[in-house]
Parts: C-alpha cells; structure tokens; sequence
DNA sequence: CCAAAAAGAGAGCACTGCTCTTGCCAGGCG
DNA sequence: CGCCTGGCAAGAGCAGTGCTCTCTTTTTGG
C-alpha cells in the first residue's frame, strides 16, 4: 500500500500483521468471544498494554479480522469463478462458487460465524467492511451476469416484483452498472440470503438430527437456487 | 409442572423466574454478550454468588433463555398458522407464519441472535432446546401437510433427490409421521433454512444498501419459497 | 423444639478491556 | 558526530467479569 519510508514504519507494519496472525489463530480455535488482547499479547511475549499502540481496541482487532475473513471467503469464491470460466453449463458454475463458499465456511467456522453470526460489538459494521463483505455476491452476479450474455438466462417474469423493492433493485443495478434485468436481480439478492440461511443452519447444527448427508443436501439446494434464479 | 410442595418451593420458582426475567430484559436491550450475571443480581438486590443457587453458570441462564425465545417465535408461528386454519389459499398460509416468524425476530433482534446467530457458548445444544427449536418448522409443515391433505400440492420430483438425503428425509418423515412425498419434505428442509437466512441477513444488516424495502422483499421472497416447496 | 436443609452474604481468585505514568531507546535532524 | 524528541514497551492500576468457598441466617419438617 504505502511505500516503506523507513525502519520504523516497517517495524509497526509487522507488529501490526504479527498481533492480526495471532489474534486469528485463537479465533480460528476457540471463537470470537474467548479472543482475548491480553492472551495476544502473552503469546507474543508482549505486554497488553502495548498492544494498544497497534489496535485501538478490541473491536478494532475484531474489525480487521472480520474484513480478512471477508475477503478470504470472497477470493474463495471468486478462485471458483475463475475457474470455470467459459464453461457453459451456468448451474453447474452456480453450484461451484456456492461449493467454495460452503467449503471455506467448513474449514474456517469460526471466522464464518463471526461475519455471518450475530454482530459481536455494540454493531455498527464499519464502512471498510462493506467491499469485502460484497465479494461472494459479486461472483454469484457474475455468474449470472454471464449466462444472462450468453442468452442463457430465464428471466423471471417482471410483473411480479412489488413496487418498493423494483425500485431498490434497479437503483442497484445502477450502482453495480448491470443491465441485469430486475427481477432476476432481485431472486438473485434473495438466493444469496437464503445460501447463507442454508450455510449457518449448517455450521451452527441447527440440521442436526434433519439432514445429515449435508454435502448432497446443500449441492442438491444450491443447483435448485440456481435454477430458480434463472439458470440453466 | 410439579405440585406446590410449600412456601420453599414457591419462593424458590418465583425467584427463578424473577432472575430469568431480568436477564431476558438486559439481554433485550444489551445483547447477549453483555449479559452479566453480576448486573443481574445487583438489580435484583441480591448477591452474585446467591444467584448460584438457580442458576449453577451463566450458560445455563442463557440456555434458559434459548428455550424461552424458541418457544417465543414458535409460538408465534403457531398463533399465524392457527388464525390461517381453513384457509384455501395455502401459499398465503405459508407467507402467514413466515411474515409471524419475521414480526417476533424483528420485534426481539437480540433474542433472535441468541439462537440463530452464531453459538455462543463452548456450544453443545443442549437436548432441551432441540423440541422448542422444531415449532417453527412444525408450522411450516402443518402448511405444507394441510395443502397436500387438500390436494393442493405439487410434488416435485423424485427422481432429482439425491440417495442419502432421500434416506435421511425418508427417516426424517418416519419420526414425524407424516406421509409427505420426500421430495417434497426435502425442500421444506432447504425452505426452512432459506427462511432464516433471509431473516438473519435482515436483522445482521446484510441488506444495507442492497434492499431497503424489506417487508415487500421478504414477503416476496417468502411466497416464491412457498410455491417453491410446491404450495399455490 | 431442634436438627437438617436451604438460602444469603461476603471475601477472594483469576481473568478481562482499557488507561495512565514512567522510563528507555533509536531515528533523524542540526 | 551528538543530541533530542517521538515512538514504544513496561508496569501498575481501575472497574468489571464468572465462579468458588466459607460462614451465617433462615426456614422447614420430623
């Protein structure tokens, strides 16, 4: 980002990267709500207090983990785009960003519940989290996007979409600078809620003892939800 | 429950239920993550350590307090399916006890969070929180059985189930007692989920910028998961 | 009426986030 | 080269937490 303009910023810059690595690993093995600076700060042979030159507080920690958790998923589904580029079943690409967002979910559960769980802090999420938080959703229109130019997209039928909400989607699509039309633009706002619904029932056990093949069953899902967007 | 043994008895489940109370008010207006026994007990005028006699740790408050909003929001779903009862036009049924199951969350986001956002404590679902946690789901499947008693429920395809999710709803069905086509109870599952996910992206502010107008949207999208599951 | 059971009170432990003061030490300027 | 100042670590401390232990009081049933 900033170009390195001398020892000491270098310094900071890795104290800062060091504490985030650290905070991370107790994250990922005993969740957000025993994350605790001064255990940081022990690990890393510091005291707490000077912790505090790098992280305001603890929610600005929580702040930066919650954004490279967003980012992780977001690259995990975009790395599934890309690599199904130019095929030419769209299902088949819907399912395989909603499999890499599932399967980065399983593997980093914790991180998943602290952007996809409750809000943590007094909430508030921080204008630096929107961009990040928008990526798997921007793969996931992507997908479409690309079967819409292909001619490959039922478009649901227009009529249908309440008049609050058309107006919502189209301001979107401007923002987004798509010519998606409206109603698919909307079904696919709501398929990217509802894959999330299907990714949380999931990982926090709300399944148990209903469906255990989740595999199948969430692939079974995320191929319907992608039909029912238009696809295929 | 059990019959009035004395005055010990009664005091004792009096107090329970004034600590339950308060904690369910501090929690309503704090979130869980500030709910702290300590508080509690101060402004119930008592000491910390005498709140150990009701309830033995903190999680088991907060269990009590699971149970308490499961019931809540079931009881609500149940109330908009009871007020539907007769009712011809299933799909307006369904979207009924959805527009219920949103009205209570939004009316109790931090109760909502507590059990379906992430879990909070070392987790472990306690058994007793699984039976009030199925009501909703109950409801949304007194729909769908009403419909396809009154023949007015397209069965989706079989043949598209995947093998072990088909075994596990076929078990699923067994212990419910119910003669609902599997395909048609797998996509209950899946509903169910996208269900809450919708109303967690809602209340987590997922939505922020992408749809303002959530009432129509969620109505909207609660109705084409309605058709979806094969109602209308 | 009295022993036993239940409840409350209080001190205390180990921990938390966070603040403030003190002292050190090295980077950059003259 | 030397000095000084800005950045940093360290430590003590505050207010709060969950939870345990002991001691005293109250209540109850035989």
């Amino acid at each position: 980002m900033t170009a390195i303009r001398g020892a000491r910023e270098r310094a900071r810059a890795e104290v800062t990267a060091a504490i985030k690595e650290e905070a991370r690993r107790q994250l990922a093995d005993q969740g957000a709500a025993k994350l605790s600076l001064r255990a940081v700060a022990r690990e890393l042979g510091m005291v707490s207090s000077a912790l505090y030159r790098y992280y305001p507080s603890r929610d600005e920690l929580l702040t930066a983990l919650i954004v490279d958790a967003y980012d992780a998923i977001g690259a995990a589904a975009e790395a599934a785009l890309a690599a199904t580029r130019g095929d030419d079943d769209p299902v088949a690409r819907w399912t395989a960003v909603c499999r890499a967002a599932r399967a980065w979910a399983l593997a980093h559960p914790h991180e998943y519940a602290l952007i996809y769980g409750s809000p943590v802090p007094g909430y508030s999420a921080p204008q630096a989290t929107v961009a990040p938080a928008s990526r798997v959703a921007l793969a996931l229109i992507a997908v479409v996007r690309d079967a819409y130019a292909a001619g490959a997209l039922r478009v649901p039928e227009e009529a249908e979409l309440p008049e609050g909400v058309r107006a919502d989607i189209t301001a979107l699509a401007d923002t987004l600078g798509t010519e998606l039309p409206a109603a698919a633009l909307a079904a696919l706002a709501a398929a990217w809620a509802q894959l999330f619904g299907l990714l949380s029932f999931e990982l926090f056990g709300q399944f148990q003892g209903v469906v255990e093949a989740r595999e199948e069953f969430f692939t079974h899902t995320a191929a319907a939800l992608g039909r029912h967007v238009g696809l295929g």
